[in-house]
DNA sequence: GGTATACTTAGTGACATGGCTAAGCATGAT
DNA sequence: ATCATGCTTAGCCATGTCACTAAGTATACC
């Protein structure tokens, strides 16, 4: 149990930020420039830097650097990690649901007895 | 923008977290005491009761105690903030879809012309 | 060449996280 | 009453996170 699973516990740790949050939905408009993202946040550059790299680094977004400047590109393949083990989650749930409830019907047809 | 989303934040930091991932799974299954959970883990019970707590104030599990043993629970609605958020994602996604097949689609018309 | 723009790197500091041990407390069993 | 069980609290330590400033590099423009 537990097996290292490196990319869910990334793309869930690049996701518990706001800010990170924040610029991803701008992302998913468009591709943008890394001063264009800082704007809106009121964050320094270097401090958007590094939400860009720990985004780069959960896979969740490109950027490839044209002259001095750098574009940054979302991935939206790299949330499929995430909806998978959400799907997965649902499906240990419910099948326990199913359990129950045929515990639950058997109980019942005992009692009739 | 950004609007604080505390519920998001705490969601995705309690499921960045390998260990706190597979109670969860464990307790999808059904509930289950602090030193049930601890086990499989190979650590301590303070480290454990850490992660309980964790998962505790985000909502995803609950628990009470009967006696000297606390059981724990899923909250499986707990995940529904992150399924809204994930398709709220894919929804500005494919609308940036539609309007690039629009717009290319227009382009192709201007060059038949 | 010289200057502005757009990152980029390096280094600092406050605080959070994730692990531990040791000791405490409440409940169940004998 | 005593002891074992199952948590719980307190406190320590190493590392990680998120913000900043200051200074550096690389390209575009005049």
């Amino acid at each position: 149990m537990a097996k290292h699973d490196p990319d869910l516990s990334a793309l869930f740790h690049a996701l518990s930020d706001p800010t990170r949050r924040a610029i991803l939905s701008r992302l998913a408009e468009g591709p943008a420039a890394v001063t264009e993202l800082a704007e809106p946040t009121g964050l320094r550059l270097p401090t958007v830097m590094r939400h860009l790299s720990v985004l780069e680094e959960a896979g969740l977004i490109a950027t490839t650097k044209e002259g001095r400047v750098r574009s940054c590109a979302m991935v939206p393949e790299a949330l499929a990690p995430m909806r998978t083990w959400l799907d997965e989650q649902r499906a240990i749930w419910e099948a326990r649901l199913d359990r129950l409830d045929d515990y639950v019907t058997n109980l019942m047809k005992e009692r009739a007895k």
